[in-house]
DNA sequence: CTAAAGTTTCAGTAATTTCTGAAACTTTAG
DNA sequence: CTAAAGTTTCAGAAATTACTGAAACTTTAG
């Protein structure tokens, strides 16, 4: 398991840039690899192609896994596991997106929410609390969002990432209907 | 400078959370405490308010400050430096969400661009080349939608946030008109 | 059922990130 | 200009996170 030099600079940057996106240097280059390689992988290909250790591969393999972002795959007659992104691109994308939001979205509307519960006493706190308010809306509405695109077709989906520099024109053509 | 228990709970939490959401723990703890404030505080308060160190609560305010989401306010008479959230929490949302992107997704296009201006040397470099333009397009295309976002009035952006679980809807209607 | 092939776990180690506190630097009142 | 007040920097220490490799575990061909 060789890489060429693009896949090899491709994922080691795929590396770096997973680790902004919420997994590690590692995690980030098996899944770059698995996405940049036609030829499915095992566990063993994998720790050879990154330099890196066997157990280390497999804590990564199951980390992708829980991100669903991956699966493994049986070959007939072949006793080892082979991986492969779960998914097209795009697949992936929403994935990553929905996941993210439930590791950094949820929780914080879980800490606000405990928050507002709270009885404020005194001004400080009335204060306080209207400020969480105002943060928790924002995120109940980002889940909302969020929620809106993992159930849209993928057609609709499309389109509407199309629509581009033109997000502003959905809005008019609300403003068409509400007037018949 | 002692925290009602709300607030220090509140601040302590939005540390941890600022973790996942690009910033470290103290930089998280000294934003929450800024926003739930409405008295402005200044350095030495904050280092109080959440016991650690002056030289720390420093590299805080600036790393804020890069993030464009606090500002610094001088006090007539008085030769400490205070600081305050940066706009409302709506633009500080904003702010965030366009700061991430430039950390995480611009330097990850610079990377896929390159890759993609290298003259593939086998089948194998094609079908990397392929799947590396399917994540470019896609990035890209978040790219122009965050810039939309950033980009339009605050009374559309809030009508398209209300637009909640509506957005699909407002596409099944668009078909409809331009059938007519 | 056995043993060979493969995978996972985890304790210890390595690497990275964050934090402290003292020294260097900057600003301004007098 | 001086010194007091305030801020920043940064080298080293502490804390956290990631990685290795060997041992434990699981699966399956025969």
């Amino acid at each position: 398991m060789k890489m060429s030099e693009m896949t090899q600079s491709f994922v080691l940057h795929f590396g770096e840039m997973g680790n902004r996106w919420g997994f590690n240097r590692t995690v980030g280059q098996i899944l770059g690899l698995l996405i940049v390689n036609e030829k499915l992988l095992n566990a063993e290909n994998i720790a050879e192609a990154l330099s890196i250790s066997r157990g280390n591969v497999s804590m990564g393999l199951k980390e992708l896994q829980s991100w669903r972002l991956i699966k493994p795959v049986h070959i007939q007659g072949d006793r080892k596991e082979y991986y492969t992104p779960l998914g097209d691109i795009w697949t992936m994308a929403l994935t990553v997106m929905e996941e993210r939001r439930k590791r950094e979205i949820d929780p914080t509307l879980t800490v606000l929410r405990s928050a507002l519960l709270e009885e404020p006493g005194n001004e400080k706190d009335e204060y306080a609390q209207t400020r969480i308010k105002e943060l928790h809306d924002i995120l109940e509405q980002a889940t909302t969002w969020s929620n809106e695109f993992q159930n849209m077709s993928p057609q609709n989906l499309e389109r509407l990432v199309k629509l581009g520099t033109g997000v502003g024109k959905v809005l008019d053509i609300k403003d068409k209907l509400l007037k018949k």
